[in-house]
DNA sequence: TGGAAACCCTCAAGTCACTTCAAGGTCAAG
DNA sequence: CTTGACCTTGAAGTGACTTGAGGGTTTCCA
């Protein structure tokens, strides 16, 4: 519930934002650090207060961040006004880009699985010696010729 | 080439061995540092040479990452010893551990996609406002009685 | 009144897997 | 003799957090 401090400040601690938005004490900090939100206000004894709005927002970025979104491209949908054509594009071009991002790595995720059964399979430890660490190292080598992986890591997604 | 130095060392210089494994330079002297494998010698003029075993290593290493293993489950993998029944099972579990993971994110950016893909079929740009924007702030009201996205980050895979 | 539990605060450092930077040494070609 | 392509080291930066140290505040129970 929220609380209502001496001086009549009102609004929910960050436990409670955390505990009604999902996302931690100590992470909620960190966003604002970052920009992302600030409280609402704070109380007699400085700690933070959220309104019902500011944990709406919480809820926003979590969302977002669930979605695999970098904090700058949710601090730029957090900067867009719904009723601006601009900012509307804007909203459709982060969403495409996430959209190819995700199917990206849904791609290479779905090779890798392939991979990683086709690996396991080769071996139940009835053998004399395991047929996993072995195919690891033959693959190590056909890799050279025919690499299907990406070489160079991904920042994000 | 194997290069060969004033005192008879042979090997390949660490660019060399960084183009034979698509492990970058910098990418290799981290991996030394984290001791997942050192180079078989060095140089008068104390530059690393890599033998073929050490960029057979670099490739193995680098195989397993693009299976997103993470630098733990590699060096495990590095000690094991394919005629050993306890490390075939070792091999076994590290595998299956890892499957799941795939597995489970798998899942998570199959929904995801299908998130953002129903989020970017809201709006055409057409509109006076942004259904987008619009319906990020709905889920995001949404999801506090029904989270379907996992609320914890992980720090892997 | 006293003390423990459960909150909250700030600031700093740790995590992972790298990448980038600064400041230099080495070596072959022109 | 200089240019450029290599190589060396150590330190710091990245992103999105998490963890820890060292404290203050509030509430409850005996």
């Amino acid at each position: 519930m929220p609380v209502s401090n001496p001086s009549g400040a009102r609004g929910y601690q960050i436990g409670e934002a955390a505990r009604q938005s999902g996302v931690s004490s100590a992470n909620i900090r960190f966003y604002e650090k970052e920009g992302l939100l600030s409280p609402h206000g704070r109380g007699e004894n400085s700690y933070r207060l959220y309104s019902e709005g500011d944990v709406h927002q919480l809820r926003f970025i979590r969302l977002c961040r669930a979605m695999d979104m970098s904090l700058d491209e949710v601090r730029t949908l957090l900067g867009l006004d719904l009723n601006n054509k601009t900012d509307c594009a804007a909203a459709r071009d982060a969403l495409d880009g996430h959209l190819g991002h995700v199917r990206a790595r849904l791609t290479e995720l779905k090779a890798l699985e392939k991979d990683l059964k086709a690996l396991r399979s080769r071996c139940d430890g009835s053998d004399t010696h395991c047929h996993i660490i072995e195919a690891l190292h033959e693959l190590a080598d056909a890799q050279v010729s025919a690499p299907h992986a990406s070489a160079t890591r991904k920042r994000h997604v």
